[in-house]
DNA sequence: GATGAATGAGGGTTCATTCAT
DNA sequence: TATGAATGAACCCTCATTCAT
């Protein structure tokens, strides 16, 4: 390879990182079946063998996608609980992360909350089987043994507490709920918090 | 008709349904793309020709079954509201139709909550944008109104209730919420009420 | 048959005449494969039933107005050469019975000439190999022999008549010669029989 | 390029050039309907994949099999014209432009003279209103007021005069004038011309 | 590696024909 | 005999994937 041709050629990580980061916009935006391979050539700017270059398939595109998106996630959730020991807080830490993201990153909260990943990967688990949820369910079996939640099914409360939450995200994606997410974060926390508390 | 006749022929009126319920099963297992019409025809046990003698195209047939599971919902709701007056009530009366849906029939259920249906009708509102859920929000407008629920915007208030309850639904339609609803409808709806509750 | 269902009966004979008419038009109009059945149905009024009891296959209902088209045409001409004994009389009424056919009956026309029957009967002689085409080629070699028309290739000048007569038909009936082809008849009668007489 | 690629690998003009002959000539033989993209496939000898690479639709590949064929046609016509003044060399160059096509090109003058566009172009004017036959119209106008050709309608007189030719034309095509063009030429064009002059 | 023209299985849909009524 | 709902082979076309360059 020439300098003329350095010149003209993109740092293949970042070719990689177009593609995934296009073929997600247009997953979510119009689901995986209904986005074609030419599709993500297009939005992403590369050729169709480049992309068959660094995935050996469409599924495992879409893969590769669902892993990074759900590890970015949980990175984000991980990042806010530091320090945080309280019930009320770590609770409060995952409804940030959620509000923020949306309004930061949509296509990713957007991927978390409608992507139909079993289009692609049949049997696997669901997202809200995941690591952050997970860790959430945690958090409320501790508050409940501790005594800051309201005793009863802890699944219950953790579903209570991430529904109001999460609801709200999506709604905010679909320009339903159209204030700023910021400016109701607190009474969308109070009143997940009044859902579950002691 | 003799006995021999019925073995061999099939109520036009049920066959159109048959094929309704194998699709709107498919669609939502599946997704709108991922649901070939061989797969229809084999699901419902009709010709392809059978099919199109029904509706124009496979769209039609989607659009059908989204505007007879609408309708449908719409119905119960209807009913279990009558006579429903306090604001407790008329919010009880959402949750209780669609954690007892969730039961009776998943599929309707799992139809309103998963269902794509911007793969076939786009531009159509969300259906977080329909009757049952126009009129919540109604009742919700009115429960702060009376003092019945705590001041604050309504549209959360909607959210929080609604997200309790849906999330419920969802996760036990995805089978992480196992319990049976019915033995834990009394703690989600206390929950969502405490949520947004004067 | 009572007399109630007599009432409300058409004699078979017209309903069958009726499917003709209206395939011919449909299969004249769009040709024989892009005319549905159903289509035949709506123009004719007849059930899809009733047409298969007549004929067996579409082809056979299209070989059966070939038939009949011909015949007709060929009557037409036999009738109009009685009596006519000179070369020029008997080209004339050839040109006559295209010219007026034309008007009278186009649709009769336009399957003469611009059908492609090989669509549905392969390997069958073109329309310009049957009757009234091979009689008019015996007249014209009588007008050789006799001295009346030019001496020569006898195909030819048979040729050069009839391509003024036809095209004149042709261009009238696809709306290029616009005039009323009975007020340009004897013009080209005359230039027909111009091209090859002595 | 080696030998051994060469095998293997063609033109992609070439290809292209192959799936419209190929389609035309299916075209011309059994109809626009009648033929099938897999026959075409059969036929040229490319994917089905390839033609819809090229053409967008049916429909667009019969299109620029019209537009090709009629301009090439017009261009032989063109080059015949050049330096011809006299009515009888003018209306003649149509003549031989015919007939000589007719044996050099088959397929090309059964497109022009059998083709029914109108199943895929609904709504085009017929090929006798197109250039070359506009221009013959011209001719003839010319010819009767300088007084070479009959006064009287100048549109019927060219429809004599292309009625010869083409009638010629399409018999041989059809194998019923079976005697090479070229040895009939002189007397096909003699009786044109007998049909028209003053 | 990178490219994109080419491939062809499989999609949605049509329509000649059948057969229970 | 007449009806028309039902059948399914075959249509046109799409798009994930390959491979010569």
């Amino acid at each position: 390879m020439n300098l003329h041709m350095q010149r003209r050629t993109v740092n293949p990580v970042d070719k990689k990182a177009r593609v995934v980061r296009a073929a997600r916009r247009l997953f979510v935006q119009h689901g995986f079946h209904n986005t074609t391979m030419p599709a993500i050539v297009a939005e992403a700017g590369v050729s169709i063998g480049a992309i068959y270059s660094y995935f050996p398939t469409k599924e495992a595109l879409a893969r590769q996608i669902h892993d990074e998106t759900l590890a970015e996630f949980m990175l984000f959730f991980d990042l806010r609980l530091a320090g945080r020991t309280a019930c009320f807080d770590k609770l409060a830490a995952f409804a940030e992360v959620v509000l923020e993201t949306t309004e930061r990153d949509p296509e990713l909260m957007e991927y978390l909350l409608f992507m139909r990943h079993d289009e692609f990967m049949p049997g696997l688990p669901p997202i809200c089987f995941t690591g952050p949820f997970l860790l959430l369910q945690d958090f409320v079996r501790e508050g409940i043994a501790g005594g800051e939640l309201r005793p009863g099914n802890w699944l219950v409360s953790a579903v209570a507490y991430t529904g109001v939450i999460l609801r709200a995200a999506e709604l905010h994606l679909k320009c339903i709920l159209t204030e700023p997410l910021a400016a109701i974060r607190e009474e969308l926390i109070a009143d997940a918090w009044a859902a579950i508390r002691a």
